[in-house]
DNA sequence: CCAAAAGTGTTCCGTCTACACCCATGG
DNA sequence: CCATGGGTGTAGACGGAACACTTTTGG
């Protein structure tokens, strides 16, 4: 191997999820207890190394997949954590990264195979290392980007409830909404699609499901809630 | 030294810097030709590798100290770049970081000592790696902070003209603004002080010079412009 | 029959946008 | 005296916020 930067030093590198959830109207993340030293038994982030033979995008994507089985989880940088001692083992250097996924794709068998809970966002306990700062970073990033970006509808099921879909933007907000307001604003979006089945687990009434139409969105980029 | 981790791989982690500046009404980033193999004689922004004894975000304004002489520059993560194969001779991870100088402040000699140009934003030249990817996520992020944070004095003198900060902002949203209603906005924002000073550089009437108080700022701040 | 959630429009207010003319001065 | 950039206010359009009642049905 040619080697340019030999003057230099290595480091590792890994990759940190802040794996947001929604479920029971509540925004959660899931954690888990360290199985490792140093740090064994506190809460912690999943996260994983870096590979010589992955990008960095990919460690993360790999890193979910082995703990949810999922691929193909929408996921987003959201910067690197690079003190010093951050790591009281040895220098790490992290990348963290959020994910969004339904949470009723992700069985409790899992949940316990790996130790891991959900935990709603405003009662984490306190966390490992420097990971309680990323969650943050994660959290103010992810509510912008909810804003303009439908990137939401991957915390929901395929068919939701405009009264979920609400909800779902209250938790993420932390405040109530006006139900009239935001269901104008979500009529003027086409690719928020009415379906004509009806939920009735949530009311007696029923209420009917839409989906999110992806395509009918890429033709029509104009998404504000 | 104990060594949790040894089963894993140590990657390079390098900064690299996306330096704005602002002048003769164009906003610009500070790029030079590659001095080391390999990529010798490409564009490329100035970066360096993060050292064991150092926080990323130290090493960035290592790397720009060593370039500027300049401490206490305004600099902000765009993000960790880590494709496997981005940099031509090894592994490496790199952190960009912009930045915000006052070309004033930066003299021509130690452009040539490093053989460093300012290069228009909407000229620039075909860059190294994927430097060109992080320019365009720094001008992204830039764009959308520099609306709600003051960070963009730091383009400025400390006295400025509105008529200058008014073209910084053209030049950075890439559009022409209505005088009179940016100037109604300048007025609402009560730490923008003008001061009795006059410009007379740019135009034989002269011109009120103001400046950004910081510490008013950290009183009332709401910013937007 | 009633509790509980679903569904539906209008008015008001504040913010953003468009727009044109006089002023001061150096050369 | 005139060319050049500096400085100022108002009216109309638009978008966001506030707000209350009817419908459906399972238990």
């Amino acid at each position: 191997m040619t080697s340019f930067y030999k003057d230099y030093q290595k480091i590792f590198v890994s990759v940190d999820c802040i794996i947001f959830g929604f479920d029971e109207n509540k925004l959660k993340i899931l954690i888990g207890k360290r199985k490792m030293d140093p740090g064994r038994g506190e809460w912690s982030l999943y996260g994983g190394f870096v590979h010589n033979d992955e990008s960095v995008d990919d460690a993360a994507h790999r890193t979910l997949f082995e703990l949810t089985g999922m691929r193909n989880v929408y996921m987003r940088q959201v910067g690197a954590f690079g003190a010093v001692d951050r790591d009281p083992g040895e220098r790490v250097v992290s990348v963290a990264y959020y994910a969004f996924i339904n949470v009723k794709d992700y069985d409790d068998r899992l949940l316990k195979e790996h130790g891991v809970e959900w935990v709603n966002i405003e009662e984490i306990p306190s966390l490992y290392s420097d990971h309680r700062e990323m969650v943050d970073k994660a959290r103010k990033l992810m509510k912008e980007q909810i804003k303009t970006d439908p990137v939401g509808f991957n915390l929901l099921p395929n068919l939701f409830t405009l009264t979920q879909l609400q909800r779902l933007y209250e938790a993420v907000n932390n405040e109530e909404l006006d139900k009239r307001n935001f269901r104008k604003r979500v009529k003027e979006m086409d690719f928020i699609e009415k379906t004509d089945l009806i939920d009735k687990k949530s009311s007696k009434r029923g209420a009917y499901l839409y989906r999110f139409n992806k395509k009918a969105y890429n033709e029509d980029s104009n998404f504000k809630l």
